[in-house]
DNA sequence: TTTGTATAATTGGTTAACCAGTTCCGATTT
DNA sequence: AAATCGGAACTGGTTAACCAATTATACAAA
């Protein structure tokens, strides 16, 4: 019997156990913006884990903003208030996985957005890296192969010209599920595909135009046949 | 003279280096979906650096969801395509930290749809949240104090009740680089704050009364002011 | 030839010792 | 008494040795 599941659960909630403590600590110790916390060996040796339990569970703190590790000097609070730390790690604390609805919801969310964006503030750089993109879509779609990649490639090309650094990571972020849970429920058929370039074709000149109006509607149209299959599929998702 | 600036970018180019490496190693050996990296001491010989830093790199990877380590096993590409894997890697190694105003531009964003979303689908439980926080806010605000930090945790209570973990995710990650540059600009100032008070009610009512329409334009509303005060103003944010 | 098994090599994960700065405290000097 | 210098102790980061689980391999039995 495989246990993998079960271990990586351990896993996690010792690191969660770990976060729940950090929390604690700082309130009992009454810890405000900009304090250090106790050494790594210190909280090691307090909590019972080894150094490297509290080395990751710091970096994910950090990662959230909450702490700053200074090399050969502490860690610290973050610039935030105490109030805000303790609802903020209850948060992430609680945080499930994201669902593959969520996801798709998120993305349509962003590309609209993304979209408008870029035919605002595209430069013919951004401009010719989309049509790149779009160029290998057209070419592997027409070769009536697979073209899941190349699709996400360009709606990516967009975030890229969107100029927003933060909805550009974020869409990096979702697209890797995106495109395994594409493929795993083969939401893309050929008969999508074709449809698909004269789509992507439509939101390029919108954006090449820079009508932020236009190239809004058109990635709407877009996603309508998405969204359709997303939320009234029989299958479970 | 302080170098830590330097010296973290080091660090960080390091990490970039061994990112490009590996994408070079994978496009160079035909790695297809699935197949192995060679092992962690392999490529830190290779690459002629510590394995240490192999293994951040590869974390980071993972967290995008680019590769897949099993523990006494090895190290794994993704379940998504060469292309698609050069794309994003490409996109990864040239994403800039995030600007203020791409914060908020995204912020924005994010709340009007989960003013939406939570109308729709708060339960009982996350309109009590909703309620303590905004009460924690109204106290604060009354007393004459600063409460930067209650707002936001109204906010990521909305979040919360939106039912979408993708956005709430965002939201978490957002929120400390919102508070410090709130903070650092001073951009609540007493009479936003008594301002809010009421907004934030309009919007709590909205979502209690499950109108996504009300809802969104009432976090419309509320954020206008935000909005112009951060286009607007004279201050480089 | 095929199958089963024991063993050796390899894997990512973990641990403990080490390193190079930083910080702090006290002795020394003015 | 105040200022300054030096060293000890402490910091996060780094490294290398170690661990348990997995995988490949070689050999033996059927």
């Amino acid at each position: 019997m495989k246990l993998d599941i079960l271990t990586t659960n351990d896993s996690e909630n010792v690191q969660k156990k770990i976060i729940a403590q950090i929390r604690e600590l700082i309130n009992f110790k009454n810890l405000e913006p900009g304090d250090k916390l106790p050494s790594e060996r210190m909280l090691s040796e307090k909590f019972g884990v080894s150094r490297g339990n509290i080395r990751e569970a710091i970096q994910k703190l950090e990662f959230y903003g909450l702490l700053k590790s200074i090399p050969q000097s502490g860690t610290f609070v973050a610039n935030i208030g105490v109030i805000a730390l303790n609802g903020m790690i209850e948060d992430i604390l609680r945080l499930e996985d994201p669902s593959f609805k969520s996801l798709v919801e998120t993305r349509i969310l962003l590309e609209l957005k993304t979209a408008r964006l870029a035919a605002l503030r595209r430069t013919d750089e951004d401009l010719k890296a989309m049509a790149q993109t779009l160029e290998a879509y057209t070419e592997k779609v027409n070769k009536g192969e697979d073209a899941v990649q190349e699709d996400l490639l360009f709606h990516l090309a967009i975030a890229k010209a969107s100029g927003n650094s933060t909805i550009n990571t974020f869409m990096l972020m979702i697209t890797p599920g995106i495109i395994t849970n594409f493929e795993k429920y083969h939401v893309c058929d050929k008969g999508l595909a074709q449809k698909g370039i004269q789509e992507h074709y439509d939101i390029y000149e919108a954006i090449k135009d820079q009508n932020p109006q236009l190239a809004k509607q058109k990635m709407k149209d877009h996603f309508s046949v998405l969204y359709q299959y997303c939320y009234n599929s029989d299958k479970e998702i």
